[in-house]
DNA sequence: ATTTAATGTGAGAAAACCTAACATGTTATT
DNA sequence: AATAACATGTTAGGTTTTCTCACATTAAAT
């Protein structure tokens, strides 16, 4: 888990938010969520809380949905993509890299991204709106 | 108005997170709103609803709160540095941390994931979490 | 000793979310 | 065409979370 993995994977949101963010019924995703597509976190009280990883999971899988794939092959989809993801991740990758190293990777994460229209998320998207 | 605003202004956290993410009490939380140092967006049904910049805004509070500055002078001093940071380069902006100091964080966040102390968040980091 | 400022606490109400069950609309299969 | 399987809608009853409002408490200033 890199350094971004943390803040990607705080339980944040209810359900209510994810709904919006990502243009889900409460329905669906608690229905991903029976297929172990997803696993929000929960609270004392049992509600869920879904981190950014999670939406954009979500998005992900709304993506495949669209392309007529059924849980069962989304399921292992995502199970590849995320084995990807963590083998792509620069920080994941090379745990023992260098302070400069480290340092510079951090100045760019700083860097401002430009702005982007809401209504129009599609999968990946957030991980631009959120570091 | 900066292409960053809609991400930073986008209300998203209910005031349990809120809570959590800049330690802080409900009642304080809804005092400071009493009192129109921020001003939370509301659900239909009137529940807060926070964003980034609500977020920041509460650390950077808890921090004059603790240098012995009352509603008053924080509301001032919250107007000047709002005024400024809409004028002023994001990037360029002088850091209330060190990049040695939240790099030193970040390290210790990659080697116990999910333990991120709260009490060494403060003003400001926050947008170093969520772009 | 008061007053003021910030926060704690409790009550009662409402919103948001939970699970579970049944219903509906599609698509695939027989 | 009838049936089955899948994804989603809907409703009901219950629990958690948040709301406002009022009163209590603590610490600092007068």
């Amino acid at each position: 888990m890199g350094g971004s993995e943390i803040r990607r994977t705080m339980p944040l949101f209810p359900i209510g938010i994810v709904m919006q963010l990502a243009d889900l019924s409460a329905r669906q995703i608690r229905y991903y969520e029976e297929h172990e597509l997803i696993s929000p976190a929960r609270t004392e009280g049992n509600r869920r809380l879904f981190s950014l990883n999670d939406i954009d999971r979500l998005l992900e899988i709304k993506d495949l949905l669209e392309q007529g794939i059924n849980m069962a092959g989304i399921k292992k989809i995502l199970a590849v993509s995320q084995k990807e993801s963590v083998e792509r991740d620069p920080v994941a990758k090379k745990p023992e890299m260098t302070d400069d190293e480290l340092r510079t990777l951090l100045k760019k994460e700083m860097l401002s991204p430009g702005k982007i229209s809401r209504s129009s998320l599609r999968a990946g998207d957030l991980s631009r709106f959120f570091r």
